[in-house]
RNA sequence: UGCCCGAUAGUAUAAUGGUAGUACGACAGAUUUUGGUUCUGUUUGUCGAGGUUCGAAUCCUCGUCGGGCAACCA
């Protein structure tokens, strides 16, 4: 096959118009409201609109779709700043819908003058009244033929705060019968004296999502503005203002948003999970959004390849959150410091290994990458092993530890179970073995075989750690369909906690910004909980594990 | 019951009138001092019915199914 990756549309629609020379450069834009942290789902936008430009050339702004200051949020603001940074882009300008609050209240007006707008003293609920349904034509207002003159008068008492909340809007005269619901007579502008986050309390009217979007857009020389799909009826509108408005012809393109198995995208659910305290905070690593992957451990190396593997079309989707896994493992497998770690502890007694004897030895830090080098590990004659790395009695084709099977210490001696000590309930407390003194890893003259290689941790040299293990938040593949409350479908095991495991010694120096694979169980970070008395890591994906489908076949 | 989108393996996504391909998954095997990684192989698909054409996933018609639209949210 070529190298040559298949466009999708829309870049094609950008390789056209740089083609035949509609544009000359392309300039997009990533429009976030500051009503929440971004998800994954952003991530999908914004390597879109940041790769397009990156692609072929041009530039791409943040601008911060701020024209609702009852939800907004400058902590939104920051979180969001952050979140496109650590994605790997650099936005060109970082502008704001409030900057164009005063040229935006002149379009309106310019509207007025052209008989385009009027202002209405029906209430919400009559203005939905008069709506119609997807079936029925809508009503004319009884203020729809209000005069210019009154209708600009009003208007500038609508401004100067003469009105209350709720009391009068404007809204554009297009067609009270038009099929397209969005084209019946849209408001334009509403009342609300709210102090807003950037302007303060300079405004007490504010432009509606279509009355600011395309017009921010066109401000801007946008020349391609992609959102989502439920947009496409908000197109017409979109033309309509620019058309009237005769300014620069942005043009909008829609695409399908990102859904992820196990997991849910919408805001607003979000939202309600970190106000009931269903999960820690926006950053909870079992959440869905930019800030809990970066806390988790996932890279942004990872993140935009996957975003890169799903494709982009106009379908609605639901990804499997298995491919997500498979990008970060695919990054993490590379540059990953491999350690070993115990959870769930059983003590080994080395019976043929002398007492107070220590050793240490050798292994890499990532056999995926030998310029990583080499770390040493103290060993000695009590160990700690993986209580699911021991049975009594093993199944077929169980390659770990068993009375009387032998097995390799990664990176040490080959062992074998001699005796197996249980205390009074019957527990196991013990496992007598004897190495094999001609096995050490590297220079092995035993000639031995052994199918299973355990990692361990040496008692006396071991720290203790708090780890994390996460897994999906939802039970149900996709909450968001599911009947009743979305909450009723969490996994009420979606975090447990190893409040004490016994880790190898170098990890006492663990550094932020390392990934390591703690051996055989997946891909862990330091957390930011940890303090100087307390190692805290969070596993950011497990290994893949070929034994659970082995059982699961057996069963 | 109006308008607007969409439909290709399990999940995504290509093929732009000319051999239905890729990735993930699944399955089988090889390698392995991580039951990881790596490698090899296998499996599974054009929503339906007509039409245009030498030739249709692609164009046309009619259906079917899924989604969206009745916030002073974005």
């Amino acid at each position: 096959m070529s190298e040559e990756r298949s466009l999708n549309f829309l870049e094609e629609i950008v390789e056209e118009d740089l083609k035949n020379g509609r544009y000359k450069q392309i300039v997009t834009r990533f429009p976030p409201e500051p009503n929440g942290y971004l998800h994954i789902g952003h991530a999908k936008s914004i390597c879109l609109n940041f790769g397009l430009t990156k692609k072929y050339g041009g530039y791409t702004n943040l601008r911060f779709d701020d024209t609702n200051p009852t939800t907004e949020e400058t902590e939104y603001v920051d979180s969001i700043k952050e979140d496109v940074h650590w994605l790997g882009f650099q936005w060109k300008n970082e502008l704001y819908a409030s900057d164009y609050f005063g040229i935006l209240y002149e379009y309106a007006v310019k509207l007025i003058k052209n008989d385009l707008a009027y202002v209405d003293d029906s209430s919400s609920e009559e203005i939905a009244a008069m709506k119609g349904t997807p079936t029925e034509p809508g009503k004319d207002s009884p203020f729809r033929d209000r005069s210019q003159d009154e209708n600009r008068v009003l208007f500038e008492k609508m401004k100067n705060g003469e009105f209350t909340d709720g009391s009068r809007t404007l809204r554009a005269r297009i067609d009270m019968k038009h099929p397209n619901m969005l084209m019946r007579d849209p408001v334009l502008y509403r009342i609300k004296h709210a102090h807003h986050h950037r302007t303060g309390d300079q405004w007490c009217i504010y432009p509606m999502y279509d009355f600011a979007h395309g017009q921010s857009d066109s401000i801007e020389n946008v020349t391609h503005s992609i959102c989502t799909l439920e947009f496409i009826p908000h197109r017409e509108l979109y033309d309509w203002l620019i058309e009237k408005l005769e300014i620069f012809p942005s043009r909008q393109y829609e695409f399908a948003r990102l859904n992820l198995s196990y997991t849910i995208m919408s805001k607003r659910r979000l939202l309600e999970l970190v106000n009931q305290k269903f999960v820690a905070g926006w950053d909870d690593p079992r959440m869905p959004t930019i800030s809990a992957f970066r806390r988790r451990g996932y890279t942004p190396e990872s993140i935009r390849e996957f975003c890169d593997k799903i494709g982009v079309a106009k379908r609605e989707n639901l990804i499997e959150v298995g491919l997500l896994e498979f990008c970060v493992r695919e990054h993490l497998n590379k540059i990953a410091l491999r350690r070993m770690v115990v959870f769930d502890p059983v003590k080994i007694v080395l019976t043929n290994y002398p007492e107070g004897k220590k050793e240490s030895v050798q292994t890499d830090e990532n056999p995926e990458d030998e310029s990583a080098g080499l770390r040493d590990i103290p060993f000695s004659r009590e160990l700690y092993i993986d209580r699911e790395d021991f049975m009594e009695n093993p199944p077929k084709k169980y390659f770990r530890l068993a009375p009387g099977q032998m097995v390799r210490l990664k990176s040490a001696y080959i062992i074998k179970c001699d005796e197996v000590i249980k205390d009074e309930q019957g527990n196991i407390s013990q496992l007598r073995c004897s190495y094999i003194p001609e096995s050490r890893s590297g220079a092995d003259t035993s000639g031995i075989n052994v199918k299973g290689t355990l990692h361990w941790v040496s008692i006396p040299d071991a720290i203790t750690a708090e780890v994390r293990l996460y897994d999906r938040l939802f039970k149900v593949e996709n909450p968001a369909a599911e009947e009743g409350d979305f909450k009723e479908y969490i996994n009420p095991v979606s975090l447990q906690v190893v409040k004490q495991a016994y880790a190898e010694p170098s990890l006492m120096q663990a550094k932020f910004d390392d990934r390591y694979q703690f051996i055989r169980k997946g891909y862990f970070c330091l957390d930011k909980d940890t303090s100087p008395s307390r190692i805290v890591f969070n596993r950011t994906v497990t290994l893949k594990d070929a034994w659970i489908k082995e059982q699961k076949k057996s069963s």
